[in-house]
DNA sequence: ATGGCTGGTAGAACCAGA
């Protein structure tokens, strides 16, 4: 099973700019999809539909054209939960999930805390995350949560971890954060596989950091402890340039 | 470099993103 994770910024940009033609190329058998920044009502269907991604699941945010998040899939899931239950979380469209024959796959969008005015929020959702997942675990161990957490776990996840120690996404707080979360009992799929430098999933559109490869790494595939003995590879897709982050794919065994 | 770039909604001397 192939699952990737994409921040696109903007479903209906990201599909001007030939989603669909890299979708089909990558061709994962279920993706999440974080910032789509639509409602459902807002999107041509048929065009994920004749991709092959014949189930399609949308959760937006209450703000029109703001955050949201959606799994794409060509397996029909066994059943879909929209978001926690909990209102303070569910708002703003974060995190959605699909069970398929007992492997569950959550798309998760973190808050961005980029205006520190939203420091305290990102902060509290991610406390109430943690006790989410840690009861969600009970029911679904298997559990894959694919998403952009907005957070760079260590040094080697930046590209200036020294000039941004004390910026929002680097911050000893949110790095603490994002361990503690592997060490309740995730893997960071895309470490198990790779520990070199420069491997980042979001760059700023300005002062030509793409190009510079100046970037932050993200977005993550945490796949948890029972199912490491089936996760066969764990990528960073960075050809493909349909948003300011770039996709990551994984795979597990049947 | 308190700027810089982009998507989306509104119709902005805006808002949000990291």
């Amino acid at each position: 099973m192939k699952i990737a994770s994409y921040n696109v910024n903007g479903i209906r940009a990201a599909l001007k700019k030939g989603f669909i033609e890299w979708l089909q190329s990558a061709n994962p058998d279920v993706i999440c999809l974080q910032e789509i920044k639509a409602n459902k009502e807002q999107l041509d269907l048929s065009v994920f539909i004749e991709a092959g991604y014949t189930y399609t699941y949308w959760f937006s945010a209450q703000k029109k054209g703001y955050s949201g998040v959606a799994i794409l899939s060509k397996i029909e899931p066994d059943h879909v939960e929209y978001g926690t239950g909990i209102e303070t979380m569910d708002f703003e469209g974060r995190n959605i999930r699909a069970d398929f024959n007992g492997v569950s796959v959550m798309s998760l969008y973190l808050p961005s805390a980029s205006n520190t005015d939203r420091l305290d929020f990102k902060l509290n959702y991610m406390a109430e995350f943690q006790e989410y997942i840690n009861e969600l675990k009970k029911e679904h161990p298997n559990l894959i949560i694919c998403g952009d957490y907005n957070i760079c776990h260590e040094a080697i996840d930046i590209h200036n971890p020294k000039g941004l120690k004390n910026v929002s996404g680097f911050l000893p707080v949110e790095r603490e954060w994002i361990g503690d979360f592997i060490g309740s009992g995730f893997i960071d799929s895309f470490r198990h596989f790779n520990d070199q430098p420069d491997n980042y999933t979001w760059w700023s559109y300005r002062a030509n950091a793409r190009n510079n490869n100046k970037g932050w790494r993200l977005d993550y595939g945490m796949v948890s402890k029972p199912l490491e003995s089936r996760l066969k590879r764990s990528v960073i897709l960075a050809d493909a340039k349909h948003s300011d982050h770039c996709p990551i794919l994984l795979e597990i065994t049947d």
